[in-house]
RNA sequence: GGAGAGAUGGCCGAGUCGGCCGAAGGCGCUCGCCUGCUAAGCGAGUAUACUGGGAAACCGGUAUCGAGGGUUCGAAUCCCUCUCUCUCCGCCA
C-alpha cells in the first residue's frame, strides 16, 4: 500500500512511477474520491464534537426536564451522524480497496523496461559443466533413475504434482536441511516453521489479496488459504506490531511447501518439476530500518547465491525491470540457474525489497529509542532457494553419461555420505 | 463436538447503580534531582490513527477498552452476533 499522504501531495510523480510498470497501472480517480471522503469526514467530526460537548453539559444538569428540547435536537443530530458514518464507511472502503489494488512504486534503482526482455544481467558465477554427451532434461534423468514419478503424482492428485521416490525424496529433504543449516548457521537467520495456511489478513498484508485471489488455493467454507510462499506467514509474524529499533534487522529463514494455482500458465512448463502446484522452498525474510533495506537486499541475495556456489552450479543474477517486478516489490533480483538439459537459465530465486509497501499494509513498525515516532519497517525477502528447482539443477548439471547423477560434495553429509544416485 | 471462564494502554491490573474514564494503581521506560559504586529514594513525563492551526515547540478536533451491530442525549460499563484465548469432558496424531 502506498502512503496516502504521498499520493495527495505528489500525485503526478506517483502516476509517472506507477506507469513505468506498464499500461494497466493508474491512479485515476484517486483525487476525487479522497476529496469527497475528507470533506464528509470534516463535517462529520464537527457534528460529533457538538454532540460530545452537549453530552458533557447534560451530565452536569440535575433536572433533565429543563433540557428536554435540546435532547430532542441531539437525537436528530445523532441520526445525522449515524447516516454520515455509514456513508463514510463506504467511502473508506472504496478508498481502501483502491489503495490495496495499486502496486508498489518501482525503486529508482530498478531499471526501466516493459518486459522480461529488458531485465539487466548483473553478474554470472561459475561455468556450465563440460559434457561430452547430450545433456538430458531433468525429467528424463529423474524418471530413468526412478526418483521422480510424474505419472503417479498425476494419479494421486493431478497435473503438476510429482511423487519423489527413494534417493529423490532424500535429495529434496537433504537440500532443505542444507539450506536451512547454511542460513541459520552461517548467515544469521532464525529458523521458523510457520502454518502452511493463513487467513485473509495475512494474505492482504503481504499483497497477495485482494488482487490475486485466483492464484491461491482456498479452503472450502473457511477464510483460510494455502500459502503460495513462506513470505506470507513469516512476514506477518510481526503484523500489527511496533518493534524496537534495536531489534532490527530481524532475519528469519523458513522451510515451507508452497501452493500455487498457476492460473494462466496452461501449457507452460508442463513437463518436469519446474512448475508445480506444490513445491518446497526455503525462504529468507528480513525486516530493517528504511535506510538499511537496500543493503539488506544485496546481503540476502548474496546469502541465496551462496547456496548455488556451494553446490557448484553456474548461475546469473538479473535485475528485473520496472515492467517485470511483482505487485508488491520496489526492486527485485532473480537468480537464474543454468540448466544444460534445457540449454537455458531458469529462475531459482527471486529476491525483493518491498520497502514500506508490505509494512504499511500489515502495520509493521518500529520505534527508535523510547520517544521516537513509530515508523514503518522495510521488508525484504527471497528464496534461498526453491528446492524443487534446485533438484532440477542438480539432476541436469551433475548428470553423467551412464545416467547416474553425482551428488555435489557439500550435500553429501546431508545424504548420509551418498556420492552418486544410480539405478540399484 | 459438549460445558464453562475470559479478552482493558509496552506489561500487570482496577473500573461500583451507564455521564466528570483515553481510562485508577503498579511495573517498565525516558528525563531531571539525590547518591563514593551498586541498590534504593524523590520529581516530571510516558498509547495509536486520522485530522484543523502553526515555521516549529506546541495547541485543538474525532476515533479507539477483542471485532461488528443495537439501546441511549451519552456505553469500557446494558443487550445481540462473531472471533480469539484458557479450563474441563469427548474424540484423535
Amino acid at each position: 500500500m502506498l502512503d496516502i499522504r504521498y499520493l495527495r501531495e505528489n500525485l503526478e510523480e506517483a502516476e509517472t512511477r506507477i506507469k513505468s510498470r506498464g499500461e494497466g497501472c493508474s491512479l485515476a480517480g484517486f483525487r476525487e474520491l479522497d476529496d469527497r471522503k475528507r470533506k464528509l469526514l470534516y463535517a462529520n467530526e464537527a457534528l460529533k464534537a457538538e454532540k460530545n460537548r452537549f453530552s458533557e453539559e447534560i451530565a452536569k444538569v440535575k433536572d433533565k426536564s429543563s433540557v428536554r428540547r435540546q435532547i430532542e435536537d441531539m437525537r436528530a443530530t445523532s441520526q445525522t451522524i449515524k447516516q454520515q458514518d455509514e456513508e463514510l464507511k463506504q467511502l473508506d472502503e472504496e478508498l481502501r480497496m483502491f489503495l490495496l489494488t495499486v502496486p508498489n512504486l518501482p525503486s529508482p534503482s530498478t531499471p526501466l523496461g516493459r518486459s522480461e526482455a529488458d531485465n539487466v544481467e548483473v553478474r554470472r558465477w561459475g561455468t556450465p559443466p563440460t559434457m561430452d554427451f547430450k545433456a538430458k532434461p531433468h525429467w528424463e534423468v529423474g524418471e530413468a533413475l526412478r526418483i521422480l514419478d510424474f505419472e503417479t503424482g498425476a494419479k494421486l492428485t493431478g497435473a503438476r504434482f510429482t511423487l519423489y521416490r527413494g534417493a529423490g525424496a532424500r535429495l529434496e529433504r537433504a537440500l532443505i536441511n542444507f539450506m536451512l543449516d547454511l542460513h541459520t548457521g552461517e548467515h544469521g537467520y532464525l529458523e521458523m516453521l510457520p502454518p502452511f495456511m493463513v487467513n485473509r489478513e495475512s494474505m492482504t498484508g503481504t499483497g497477495q489479496l485482494p488482487k490475486f485471489e485466483d492464484d491461491l488455493f482456498k479452503m472450502e467454507g473457511l477464510d483460510y488459504y494455502l500459502i503460495p510462499t513462506a513470505e506470507v506467514p513469516v512476514t506477518n509474524i510481526h503484523r500489527d506490531e511496533i518493534l524496537k529499533g534495536t531489534e532490527l534487522p530481524i532475519r528469519y529463514a523458513a522451510y515451507t511447501p508452497c501452493f500455487r494455482k498457476e492460473a494462466g500458465s496452461y501449457g507452460k512448463d508442463t513437463r518436469g518439476l519446474i512448475r508445480q502446484h506444490q513445491f518446497n522452498k526455503v525462504e529468507l525474510v528480513a525486516f530493517t530500518k528504511p535506510d538499511d533495506s537496500h543493503a539488506e537486499l544485496e546481503r540476502l541475495l548474496g546469502n541465496a547465491e551462496k547456496v548455488l556456489q556451494l553446490l557448484g552450479i553456474h548461475y546469473r543474477v538479473m535485475a528485473l525491470c520496472s515492467g517485470d517486478i511483482g505487485f508488491s516489490a520496489a526492486k527485485t533480483y532473480d537468480i537464474e540457474v543454468w540448466l544444460p538439459g534445457q540449454d537455458t537459465f531458469r529462475e531459482i530465486s527471486s529476491c525483493s525489497n518491498f520497502e514500506d509497501f508490505q509494512a504499511r499494509r500489515a502495520a509493521i513498525r518500529f520505534r527508535d529509542g523510547e520517544k521516537g515516532k513509530p515508523e514503518f519497517v522495510h521488508t525484504i525477502n527471497g528464496s534461498g532457494l526453491a528446492v524443487g528447482r534446485t533438484v532440477v539443477a542438480i539432476l541436469e548439471n551433475y548428470q553423467q553419461e551412464d545416467g547416474s547423477v553425482l551428488i555435489p560434495e557439500a550435500l553429501r553429509p546431508h545424504m548420509g555420505g551418498m556420492e552418486r544416485i544410480s539405478l540399484p
